[in-house]
DNA sequence: CGAAGGTAGTTGAACTTTGAACTATTGAGC
DNA sequence: GCTCAATAGTTCAAAGTTCAACTACCTTCG
């Protein structure tokens, strides 16, 4: 049997929804507005300067970004025209591929990472309070395996 | 001067992130593959249902759901073609349009329902103390202007 | 009234994502 | 060593979203 979502879950659940929503517009219209990226592209930014090396297996890539290993291809295939990210083949395992960053996809991404900051604060960070956006974190954890 | 984020606030905003992530990408599984449809039309559906006659002005739907007039406009059209929503004109002003929603749209709603709600439990609620996800709400509710 | 600008909604093209099919390579078990 | 299932990654087609026109109507104001 079904069990339905009180009232009041039900108010949490379309709060979550929505504040979602809204936060991600936001980010998404000004990485594309100010630099023409969706925002799971600048998260594989992040991830690869993040890396050892600079460098990611494309399949931890895709593990990290949480994206299918399909949208990876094509993400990594549009950052490579950008110059950003270059590939290469990965020495112990002659199916495997390394996505790397590059000078210039490091600069850019230096570039548009206080933009992109402003924006998560704008829109998130500072529109609560520091403990407040302690809890939501620490909830929000508690979701992840 | 860009204030960067600590890494505590790092951490709460990557979970909030992927918390999101990983919820939607189960709820939006669940309804592909068990009704072949996505998040997004589920929520047309409900707001519709929900409406006074089971209608609303296009505009009004989409600012309920959060979507441009166009997404709402293909969709709309996506919906029409199952026979879930109807276009009406309206009366007062001629360049408007209502979505309505018919019998069978109310009646697949109803058969949607339990499954995508199991989903919400399973992906959410369920994996939260209703403590936690009562701030969780209120937390989100504040985020929303 | 009539022009000008705003609002409601649709459309079509470009782009992103998805899922399935495909190639190539690896590893496990006999 | 061979065979066969599993893994890494790409590619193609189908589907959804976005953006920029575009049509149609309404409203304001000289």
């Amino acid at each position: 049997m079904t069990r339905w979502l009180t009232p009041d879950e039900q108010r949490s659940w379309r709060a979550f929804l929505e504040a979602h929503r809204q936060v991600f517009a936001q980010l998404e219209r000004q990485l594309a507005a100010d630099h023409d990226l969706v925002h799971g592209d600048y998260e594989i930014l992040v991830r690869l300067s993040e890396a050892a090396d600079r460098q990611l297996r494309m399949s931890e890539l895709a593990e990290a970004t949480l994206s299918s290993r399909s949208r990876l291809s094509h993400a990594v295939a549009r950052l490579e025209g950008l110059g950003w990210v270059r590939r290469e083949a990965c020495p112990d395992d002659r199916r495997g591929a390394y996505a790397v960053l590059t000078d210039g996809g490091h600069a850019a991404l230096a570039r548009m990472a206080p933009g992109h900051v402003d924006a998560v604060r704008a829109a998130l960070v500072d529109r609560l309070s520091a403990d407040d956006f302690a809890d939501l974190g620490r909830i929000c954890a508690q979701l992840l395996d």
